[in-house]
DNA sequence: ATCGTCAATAGTTTGGAAAATATTTGTATA
DNA sequence: TATACAAATATTTTCCAAACTATTGACGAT
């Protein structure tokens, strides 16, 4: 139990680690979609009791990253289309609400945490030997998420912007999916014309850049469709 | 505890229960806003242990009805006039997208639940000495929710449909406070007007309902602040 | 051979006790 | 008198064992 602790390093609850390292897990695909969650297997892959590993649980289905059937325990659900298409309708629509915000509320602050992070996310597209440290293509999925997380975050609507994240945190299952055939050329190409184009919309504060917005991320959803149908 | 199980009626869970109850007193106000809840007290107050009780509150932290801090306890969250733009911001915007799905989606049994619903909602505003149960405010209040759950039932999104329902049950914590200076006279007026109107561009599929039911929230919404900012 | 019943098994839920953490109180010192 | 430190207290968090419930598979009757 002092080992526990002493491993999550901060003052953090073990149902909180817990939280954290499943839903981790789930999303980076550890856990294969479909499976079920055997409860003992869990107790001791996470190495405590049953009361924080049960607190876990009931936050990822929650949150709808685990379902749960009465006496038959947890799996992670298998990604559909429908599903896709439901979790990006919603991130549009409140992505657009919250950029509308932004566009109204945000500062010279927020207009330079915007040019600062679309910076780094093109940096993560250069060729690593100039680098100390290689960046791969996840390091760029990580930037690119910071990128449009600073567009919206001048929304003064923490709900909005949690209930985002959480969307936001759903199509990380799609990681792996969205990253087919999008090799460093197309970052370094189409997508970051893509990028800089509304990034100059919102600093430029056009009203324009709510559907750009809309568009960019419904492009993402065909993407992943058009990849997921074909299996 | 076979007394708790006996008590609840059906086979349910006593975290259930718990779950249940507790929000029914933190949505009606029982349990005042911005006091700390002491678990000692829970305790007694619902009669059961502490296991189903840390499960019902941490739903009840998940779905944003009570705030938690590590190791200092739950409380009920301040209500706060950015706090209700914020919740109506998210619902108008949801709402809109899911009517739009609805009108798209809708079939004849959605028509007709609509019309039903309504129905019942206007029933509820006739004088009590002709129905055998008397209908009051509150039974209104009900009816009303149903009425708009019904309007966007046929939006094939789930968790767009599950999303909303929390939003509403958000606003529910300002029921007292809509129904202020709200009697049965104005509900038979404007407010069934209003109703009635946005029915009949739902069920013509008039894509000027979206806009409709936008303003129709978005009176409530400066309804709801302009008696919050009186205090 | 099929259906229904019953035991065996796996999983869930609960209560209480112990551990960990935060807050308050009390005391000694400057 | 004020401040820093330490003990005491209050509260939360975790663990585990026991009670409970649903599902599965086997057995016997029709």
């Amino acid at each position: 139990m002092n080992e526990i602790l002493s491993a999550t390093g901060q003052g953090q609850t073990v149902s909180e680690t817990v939280y954290r390292s499943l839903k981790m897990d789930i999303l980076s695909g550890v856990i294969p979609s479909g499976s079920a969650l055997l409860t003992r297997d869990l107790l001791a892959r996470y190495d405590c009791g049953i009361s924080p590993l049960r607190e876990a649980l009931a936050r990822l289905v929650g949150e709808q990253f685990l379902e749960a059937t009465s006496h038959r325990g947890v799996k992670v659900p298998q990604p559909s289309i429908s599903d896709v298409e439901d979790v990006y309708r919603i991130r549009i629509a409140l992505e657009r609400e919250a950029l509308a915000l932004a566009l109204t509320h945000g500062d010279d602050e927020w207009e330079g945490e915007i040019i600062a992070t679309c910076h780094r996310m093109e940096k993560a597209t250069l060729p690593d030997h100039v680098a100390d440290q290689p960046t791969s293509i996840i390091e760029w999925e990580i930037r690119h998420r910071a990128f449009h997380h600073s567009l919206i975050k001048a929304a003064p609507s923490p709900r909005l912007l949690k209930l985002i994240d959480q969307m936001v945190d759903q199509t990380e299952r799609y990681r792996a999916l969205r990253l087919t055939g999008m090799d460093r050329a197309k970052i370094q190409g189409d997508v970051a014309a893509e990028h800089r184009k509304l990034m100059e919309l919102v600093l430029a504060r056009d009203p324009a850049s709510l559907d750009f917005l809309s568009q960019h991320l419904d492009r993402t959803r065909v993407a992943v469709i058009s990849i997921l149908s074909e299996r």
